[in-house]
DNA sequence: CATGAATGAGACTTCATTCAT
DNA sequence: TATGAATGAAGTCTCATTCAT
């Protein structure tokens, strides 16, 4: 990558940092392209030599958003695999921590079939990629009707990400702590 | 109720029907005035003899939806006493069923805040009362940390929910068994 | 004029009292037809049993302002004709304050050409009519140029009325004596 | 001053030109938008990146309007200062003609109060401003009375402004020669 | 006579996008 | 590459007026 290629990138990086705050903040309609360039304090047009308009930009948003939560659900070696059902419980709250606004603006915004229909493969893949993983965890735990189990956790997760974005003070780990405290008991019986 | 509140009242109900219809179809903000009209075949000026605007129609249609919601989650006499949680379980998503258009719409909305904000009021009234049922049933049920498990399960419940809306042949009803059986074990233990 | 033109006539009046003021604060176009017809607690339709339109209503509510202001400005007998310029001050500021709504509709309508040409023929017998009696009086009071000079005193004339109706605590009873102090002088000489 | 700048003052000043001429003719309310756009030969939308909205607008010509008079109303060296009320006067019908749109606009819109409301912070400066120079003038001319008087003129000078504004060949110098004329012996008397 | 539901043209305004420089 | 002026379609809302009852 040149030095050109280099700014280039980090120019979009600002615009995207910028974009996903403000769709977050105030939805992705009710935020201008105006808005966005004046916040990254670049004309309005270069916006388009980045992007080919708002939805594209919106669309790789959620591009990048996803390959971070792809990185951080990774998991990195052997050391945790003793419990794989703990682990995916504190990680999924790790990560919405680490990117608030990414998960604001994705649960804001996934309700809407129009916008859904312009990122349904990407949403598709986002979803299959956290289902398959809790699936895996669930069969490693040994739990019974580990399909079903797994539809429940990922709903079980998916509310408390959005109670924990929607209400100020949420105790979230204290949610999650309760979560892992129930499998544990029903791991063991 | 005489001639013209009677035509007033039924052009009213026509109006909100279809408007919930299209804002849980494609948002509230890519949901037009002249698109609701259209489809009541009405026109587009009659919306604002009845409605000071836009958002005001929408805190129209939150009004009824959650009177709705609330005569629905009235309990009909004590024959269901015996397990209220399993009960409120139940009647979560039968009401979900029975008004699916209103919960995508509440869901699709309640995570940008510039509307969100309008309906404030309204929105703290609808979650706290689901939240109290939740927390006398759960007390019932003998469940200790009954703060953390209702807000654990009204997030769960809010969790499911959510993917019913969102995915085709969501398999809520064996969701739901195996939630309520989860809650028996733990009670029965 | 039999019972029910009696009650027509009533009804006509209340309107235009009410249509007046409004016109006067809010301006005529600010002024919708049913703020005229909620203020007077009567139907939106029925306002169109009486009049042709908004228009009509307005041209109604200048001949009935003017024909006031003529009945005022009649003088009553031969006892005040030894100084008719002194009497015509006083009249004008007498007429203004009896009807002060008129006066404010008509200043802060007159300059608008559009609403002017649909009451030219109003408007131009009202001025002919007011600056006919000042020419007169003039003549009387033994001024020379009195054409110019009727000219002026109905500019001045119109520039109180003016401020009278714009300034709060107008001092209009100092300003009108003073004018008179200055035409007794200048007839003196 | 760069190239963009350039060509955005250019823009300002043909709408402000325009919209001034259209406000003075048709009146704020009955002038639209599109009319202005259309008369500078531009866009509708343009408007609204230089403009926050028509009142905005409309402020911004009063600002010229009113910055304009004060530049004439300066009193230019000392040659003319032996006589400040005839001097006063002959400014005021000389600004009247160099820009009697602004006049016919200012005159036309003041009685309303909604608009008046918006501006009254510059209509208080231009009026008192006004007041005050008349004022300093008459305490000049040794005239008894000053305040009042001051008032008086002041009226004067806006009755007969707005008479000229209204009627077709109004003969203004020949009543600001008589009003002159009518000072000059009130002062040597 | 009286009602107010209903109409529809037209107003203001927003905003993604294009384009000349 | 970078700018921001310019566009124009589409949105929300207002309101005089008509009309069935």
């Amino acid at each position: 990558m040149n030095k050109f290629e280099q700014q280039r990138e980090q120019s979009k990086q600002q615009i995207e940092e910028a974009a996903l705050i403000l769709f977050a903040e105030h939805g992705f309609e009710k935020t201008s392209i105006r808005m966005i360039a004046q916040r990254v304090n670049i004309s309005l047009g270069l916006l388009y030599n980045y992007y080919a308009g708002k939805d594209e930009l919106l669309k790789e948003i959620f591009r990048r958003g996803r390959q971070d939560a792809q990185v951080a659900l990774t998991p990195d070696g052997d050391k945790n695999r003793y419990n794989d059902i703990e682990n995916h419980i504190r990680l999924t709250f790790k990560i919405l921590k680490q990117n608030r606004s990414y998960w604001k603006l994705l649960h804001g915004i996934r309700m809407q079939s129009p916008v859904i229909q312009k990122l349904e493969a990407e949403m598709k893949a986002e979803t299959e990629f956290m289902q398959k993983r809790i699936e895996e965890n669930l069969i490693n735990g040994g739990i019974p009707f580990p399909g079903l189990e797994a539809k429940l956790l990922f709903a079980t997760l998916d509310g408390i990400t959005n109670h924990y974005l929607l209400y100020e003070n949420y105790p979230v780990d204290d949610i999650a702590n309760l979560l892992i405290l129930k499998y544990r008991e029903q791991i063991r019986k």
